[in-house]
DNA sequence: GATCTCACG
DNA sequence: GACGTACGTGAGATCG
């Protein structure tokens, strides 16, 4: 006889939401909530080693309707919503499921409970016992014969006899008392009066509901009888809404929830992306003592050989081999986040994989300071003869046989230079590899593509240096633990590098990295370094005067309300002005119900006459100009150079796009009048002018392009004024005098065509009505016909294949294109449509920005590129060649790619304008 | 750290 | 008939 088989069923729901109240909020380094998710994953594991099952299935709720509601439309309905922070952790607890190769199960119409009744019955009838793991009382009427029920939560089984006790009655009665005693949780409505106690007792005594409400009239107490009287039909409908359901049509068998062991590397990658690093310890362990092998720790298998090298003899046999193979993987240690005023600290390199080196340049020197060691062999040791082996590396670092691979190099060709050695090439960047490959569908440090990629937790920073007050800078690490940490950084991004190739060539995105992204490192590294002068005099001028207007201001603002209050506080002005004062037309957040006050509540409260608001609109422009811009840029001046210099990110966005941070360039003001002094800081170096050069309605082109739009191809080909066309065609007018106000409408319909247009936003926009506003989208759509068919061609790209690509090759995933939440998928429709027209004009400005130094230089000018600000680049160019270099930068611009049809013909032109001056301002 | 607001293309 | 809205970014101030 062998033994039966043994089935256990989870309650995955209610496993998610006991997760996410028992613990403190937590989030991963994208910042996405992940509380629940771990304290699921947690569970979930503890639950595997510790049970005994040879089959198992994890069932959820799927949505918040079920056939109950028709039954009785107040089913749960009054259960408040998920928290805002669980619901992205929805997606990833089923991963999570499936990451441990657990079957994962729901299905629409149907609560958990009812699965989970089905499945216990179909198991029973092949034979199983059945375990249902769950703290849900509301599945004690399954308890039975092969049927148990197993709380997780106390740790303990549910028998008949633990049932008795909590209902008084047999597992089999348990829903007469349910629906007689009803459920304040669930809206279930019950008997009033009767409890679970009175309850089990009637049906103690009648034996089941029906026969209760048949004899109701026999009761003695008159109340109690009323009741019963009264709400039968009530009763009735509980008892449906409370048994679960153990006939739904589903197609697994038993066998298809037989236990099998899940695949190390997906499991390992889920943990790591999550950083659940305790229990990506605890599994490795476990796989580790299962395979028979030693434990190793995670961070450092047993075959990797990290060694410390601080000899010339040593180093020239590492230079060597990195000679005779042509590539190797570098990074370097600096003492500080800030790539362009960091030390370097040391610099690890990697030949094969497992094999990394190691080598300290400036190791413990400050703390050695003063410090006498009494003859003892100092407590570090650098590599002898520092400035030989600079020398040594930096042959190394030009020789064009050699190709240099890092991770966000860019950081290393700063601290490199800085350590002066430049000219580093050939390189390339695995950051950038992964971004071309996957765009924004997961992040980049290295950290998370070990994870993803190589199924491996590497040594953090804060491991190695701790974290917060107590930090200490990497010169200050004891140097086993720095070769550890920093040779296995050279050795992973040298991994990283042969996998992302690889796939590279597999995955056709080999012409996208070499002639987009891969030669952007050095042009930003150049342009980062160049820096832009910024008249720090001048802004600190205009700081006073905008602190002196919003003093002004802040006083009127309170006397207007008749007490002192923070303008800057959203909430409290939302009080005054929507409570105190009593005005209409506020809007309140669906999700906090805090009073909305931005520029467009406020500027319609204005309208209507309202001085408040209007003094708050003025209020709020001075202080977002001095704050994020008079007061920080003044404190962005490097004091080396005495000018700006931003960082920019080449793996930030979904489109292809460049960011800026640390300052963000991109963001200057210009728009308005008080902004546009900002600019006027904005200037060249003594003896320098600079020059402007930005793309003209490069968007537009690319829809022209893109979609085949022949009239608005025409139009850009004759030079013509695209958004007088566009008013003309949509509303039937003459271009010749026609009503500015026409044309601004036709403007924000063409913008609305860039972004995936849709009546609403058009609407909102305008200021018009959404019915008038579709109406425009129509007579758009009647005029410029091809518009549609690339919409829905775009779109259907992305449902089929997940992505749509701009017209240069770059992939841009979509992943929110199959949701089934209609506005989630409308947002993904929008971004599909969008992503080829932003992401082409990104390709377009970067062919340029490749083109350009070396078109300078071969043209003997001295001017340099500084700033790009997505379809605008700012160059700094001495006097006497502006004008020159003005017109070298407008012919390689647009030039710098053909946009052509399947014959080969130009479809649009680009047409680039150029402004030189003194300052910003003035230039653009 | 989340939220609101607002600067840019 | 409901969903929840124009596309893409980064930064500062408030507040729990």
């Amino acid at each position: 006889m062998t033994e039966p088989k043994h089935l256990y069923l989870v309650d995955g729901s209610g496993y998610i939401f006991r997760a996410y109240h028992s613990l403190p909020p937590m989030t991963r380094t994208d910042g996405t909530p992940v509380n629940a998710v771990y304290g699921f994953t947690a569970m979930l594991m503890k639950l595997l080693a510790d049970m005994d099952a040879d089959h198992l299935a994890v069932i959820f709720d799927k949505a918040r309707v079920s056939f109950r509601n028709e039954i009785y439309p107040l089913y749960k309905a009054q259960r408040p919503p998920p928290p805002e922070d669980l619901i992205p952790q929805f997606p990833l607890i089923r991963e999570a499921v499936r990451a441990f190769n657990v079957p994962c199960i729901e299905r629409d119409g149907f609560e958990a409970d009812d699965l989970i009744a089905t499945y216990a019955k179909r198991a029973r009838a092949e034979g199983a016992i059945v375990t249902v793991v769950s703290s849900d009382k509301d599945l004690m009427q399954l308890v039975g014969e092969g049927v148990a029920l197993f709380d997780p939560m106390k740790n303990r089984a549910i028998g008949p006899a633990e049932v008795f006790e909590k209902f008084g009655v047999a597992p089999d009665k348990v829903i007469d008392v349910q629906a007689l005693a009803g459920d304040a949780v669930d809206n279930v409505p019950g008997v009033p009066g009767i409890g679970v106690k009175t309850a089990a007792q009637l049906i103690g005594e009648y034996g089941d509901l029906e026969t209760l409400l048949a004899r109701a009239a026999e009761i003695k107490q008159p109340k109690r009888r009323q009741s019963l009287l009264d709400h039968a039909e009530a009763a009735r409908i509980s008892l449906q809404l409370v048994r679960l359901r153990d006939d739904v049509e589903v197609s697994e068998t038993l066998a298809d929830f037989a236990t099998a062991e899940p695949d190390a590397e997906v499991l390992a990658g889920f943990l790591a992306e999550n950083g659940f690093r305790s229990l990506l310890a605890r599994v490795t362990a476990v796989a580790h003592a299962k395979a028979g092998t030693t434990p190793q720790p995670a961070a450092a298998p047993a075959d990797d050989d990290y060694v410390l090298v601080n000899t010339l003899a040593e180093l020239g046999v590492w230079i060597a081999k990195a000679r005779a193979a042509g590539l190797v993987a570098i990074d370097t240690e600096t003492d500080s986040l800030k790539a362009r005023r960091a030390t370097l600290v040391g610099v690890s390199l990697a030949i094969t994989p497992g094999r990394a080196c190691y080598i300290p340049f400036a190791h413990g020197l400050r703390k050695a300071e003063g410090l006498d060691f009494d003859g003892a062999a100092p407590p570090v040791a650098n590599i002898e003869d520092k400035a030989a082996a600079l020398a040594l590396l930096g042959d190394l670092l030009r020789d064009p046989g050699v190709l240099k691979v890092g991770h966000n190099l860019k950081f290393d060709l700063h601290v490199l230079a800085n350590a002066g050695l430049s000219d580093v090439a050939p390189v390339d960047d695995t950051m950038v590899l992964s971004y071309v490959l996957d765009g924004t569908l997961h992040g980049h440090g290295m950290d998370e593509l070990a994870g993803l990629h190589l199924g491996r937790r590497t040594i953090t920073f804060e491991e190695v240096c701790g974290k917060g007050k107590g930090q200490i800078t990497f010169d200050q690490v004891p140097l086993d633990k720095a070769v550890a940490y920093a040779a296995e950084d050279a050795d992973v991004t040298l991994r990283l590098y042969l996998l992302l190739r690889d796939r590279l060539l597999k995955e056709h995105m080999v012409r996208v990295h070499e002639t987009l992204d891969r030669p952007m490192v050095r042009i930003l590294t150049d342009m980062e370094a160049a820096g832009v002068r910024v008249d720090a005099l001048r802004l600190k001028a205009l700081s006073g005067d905008f602190a002196k207007r919003m003093g002004d201001l802040e006083d009127q603002i309170h006397a207007l309300a008749g007490h002192a209050f923070n303008v800057a506080s959203p909430k409290q002005l939302g009080e005054v002005l929507f409570e105190e004062m009593s005005l209409t037309g506020g809007k309140k957040s669906r999700k906090t119900g805090a009073w909305s006050t931005d520029a467009q509540v406020l500027d319609q409260l204005a309208a209507e006459g309202h001085d408040l608001p209007a003094r708050v609109l003025d209020w709020r422009q001075y202080a977002k100009l001095k704050g994020t811009y008079t007061d920080a840029l003044v404190a962005e001046i490097d004091e080396r150079t005495g000018r700006v210099h931003t960082t920019y990110g080449l793996t930030v966005t979904a489109t292809g796009r460049l960011s800026s941070n640390d300052p963000n360039l991109q963001n200057i003001p210009v728009r308005s009048e008080a902004g546009r002094k900002i600019r006027e800081a904005f200037i060249a170096a003594p003896g320098h002018l600079l020059i402007s050069a930005d793309y003209s309605q490069i968007e537009l082109r690319l829809v022209a392009h893109v979609a085949g739009i022949t009239a608005l191809r025409q139009a850009f080909a004759e030079g013509k004024d695209i958004h007088a066309i566009t008013a003309s065609q949509v509303f039937g007018v003459p271009v010749e005098g026609m009503d500015p106000m026409v044309r601004r409408q036709a403007k924000a319909i063409n913008f609305g065509i860039i972004y995936g247009i849709s009546a609403h936003g058009l609407a909102q926009q305008l200021g018009v009505g959404r019915p008038e506003a579709a109406a425009f989208i129509t007579a758009y759509f009647a005029r410029f016909p091809e518009i549609r068919s690339y919409m829905e061609t775009v779109k259907e790209e992305a449902r089929t294949v997940g992505w749509v690509a701009t017209p240069f090759g770059r992939r841009i995933p979509i992943p929110g294109i199959q949701d089934k939440n209609p506005a989630a998928r409308a947002f993904a429709e929008r971004q599909a449509i969008n992503a080829p027209i932003q992401g082409g004009a990104a390709d377009i400005i970067k062919r340029a920005m490749i083109a350009l130094p070396p078109a300078l230089e071969q043209a003997g000018l001295a001017t340099r590129m500084l700033l790009q600000v997505h379809d605008e680049l700012i160059f700094e160019a001495p006097e006497a060649e502006a004008e020159t270099a003005a017109a070298l930068v407008k012919r390689v611009m647009e030039t710098a790619v053909t946009l052509t049809d399947d014959q080969g013909e130009r479809t649009v032109p680009l047409e680039v304008d150029t402004g030189i001056a003194a300052s910003w301002a003035e230039a653009h």
